[in-house]
RNA sequence: GCUGAGGUGGCAGAGUGGUUAAAUGCAUCAGACUGUAGAUCUGAUGUCUGAAAUGACUUCGGAGGUUCGAAUCCUCCCCUCAGCA
């Protein structure tokens, strides 16, 4: 097995942009394109690792900032490694605390558009790097590019993401260039600290090379989207991770995003796009050539409740109603499920859905009982896997529009 | 039968003369959620009109009564629970 970080290509639709491929990584190979469940603090909540193989994923993505802060890097290096520590001996993606920036700058739940300064954010940017506040206890701990990518290195995770500046939506054209040069002079100061790191571990501890994606900025600004494409893509980074979408923009504008990106990155590099996948976004991003993504929403969504369905009809308040085009997801807390005979989605082949109804999942999580997040995290996990296999499966069949429209328009 | 406690909105449960159409929790309905400060958050929830209520109407076991005004005070009745016979 190859040990270091490299990406194959292996099919490439015709009609598209999509494309099927392998990562390979000291800790084992991705087959793209891919969904990766977040496992923030280190699990995928409520999910053993041997669960999360079992259905299918590939890569694991963790998030550097919560690590750091808890348990701290210094009890996972004692403890051998991310990897070890977590029981997952297989590909790690790490994120390098740059959607904290983003995400910690507002208060919580607060609206997605308002104004840059607002009270109660635990963040303060300079050109140095951030200066965060413990969301747990208000301390204070500063991230910068070259720490990030120390303390990825000290994670052992086999993808690192540059740190960078993750732009919310709304902001004006010069508030998203200053956050996007930013991003550049920090690409620059990972891919330094990066290349160092990387000499002083292989000489020193024989360690396997680690991956660095460089990521992309530039809001919704073509101009800005295409120069950040093509700085970054001008430097030595193993991946192309893009970043700042689904902030608060609309679907129709991400997809403006991806289209002006796409064209302006090197092929032969994997790309990542940070942050995004609902089902419908997941043929927008493979359409435009995107090899991997994460995303919270399958995890999120099943401890609220959200079952994933291809059933484009929904319960609701006692009728029978018919969903949009893109809404996927059924809500079992309802009342109307009570009774439900049937499984989340009656053509899925996941554990849950072979053993379990609908009015046990719903009874489960009326009262409350673990077992429900976790029987709705195991199936949409497995819904988004074999939504992906299919997808995959029809790239190499030349068939990824017919998939696409069987989705997203011929449900039933 | 006696003694004591009590009957409040779908349920539990505050309130003991006016700011109470009635706290709070649950339930229900609706909305939000995309590199996880999230097993979370927001809103609605007596009826009717309305885009909106400082609008109208009907509510706190039942029937009467006192009062400018009652879920709250008085009388009678019905019912529940606990202890004792």
């Amino acid at each position: 097995m190859n040990s270091r970080f490299c990406f194959t290509k292996t099919y490439k639709d015709a009609r598209s942009c999509a494309r099927t491929g392998v990562i390979h990584t000291p800790h084992g190979d991705i087959e793209t394109p891919a969904f990766v469940p977040v496992g923030t603090q280190g699990s995928v909540k409520s999910l053993s690792p041997e669960e999360l193989i079992d259905l299918g994923t590939d890569l694991f993505f963790v998030n550097t900032y919560h690590i750091y802060l808890r348990p701290g890097l210094e009890t996972i290096e004692k403890l051998g490694g991310l990897h070890r520590f977590m029981h997952w001996d297989r590909p790690l993606i790490t994120d390098s605390g740059g959607f904290q920036v983003f995400s910690l700058a507002r208060p919580k739940y607060s609206s997605k558009n308002d104004g840059e300064e607002e009270k109660g954010s635990l963040v303060k940017i300079s050109d140095e790097g951030v200066e965060f506040q413990s969301h747990w206890d208000g301390s204070k701990h500063v991230f910068t590019p070259e720490n990030s990518m120390q303390f990825q290195w000290r994670l052992g995770s086999d993808i690192h993401i540059a740190f960078d500046d993750c732009t919310p939506s709304g902001v004006s054209q010069k508030q998203a260039k200053a956050s996007m040069d930013r991003t550049h002079r920090w690409a620059l100061r990972s891919v330094s600290e990066h290349k160092k790191l990387a000499i002083s571990h292989e000489l020193s501890a024989n360690r396997s090379y680690q991956a660095l994606y460089g990521s992309i900025q530039g809001s919704t600004y073509e101009d800005l989207r295409k120069e950040s494409s093509v700085f970054i893509s001008s430097f030595d980074f193993d991946g192309i991770a893009i970043g700042g979408v689904s902030v608060g923009e609309g679907k129709d504008e991400m997809e403006k995003v991806l289209a002006w990106i796409a064209p302006l990155l090197p092929d032969e590099k994997p790309r990542h796009l940070l942050g995004v996948g609902e089902i419908d976004d997941v043929f927008t991003l493979v359409g435009y050539g995107i090899d991997s993504f994460d995303c919270v929403q399958p995890t999120r969504l099943a401890r609220m409740g959200f079952a994933y369905t291809k059933d484009c009809y929904q319960l609701k308040a006692d009728s029978l109603k018919l969903k949009a085009h893109d809404d996927f997801v059924i809500d079992i807390s309802k009342k109307a499920y009570e009774h439900a005979s049937g499984p989340l989605d009656p053509r899925c082949f996941c554990y849950t859905c072979q053993n379990f109804s609908r009015a046990y999942v719903h009874h489960l999580f009326k009262v409350r009982e673990l077992f429900a997040y976790r029987l709705l995290s195991l199936h949409n996990i497995a819904f988004m896997n074999t939504l992906l296999k299919d997808i995959r499966q029809s790239i190499r069949e030349d068939s990824f529009l017919e998939c696409k429209n069987d989705w997203l328009y011929n449900r039933f």
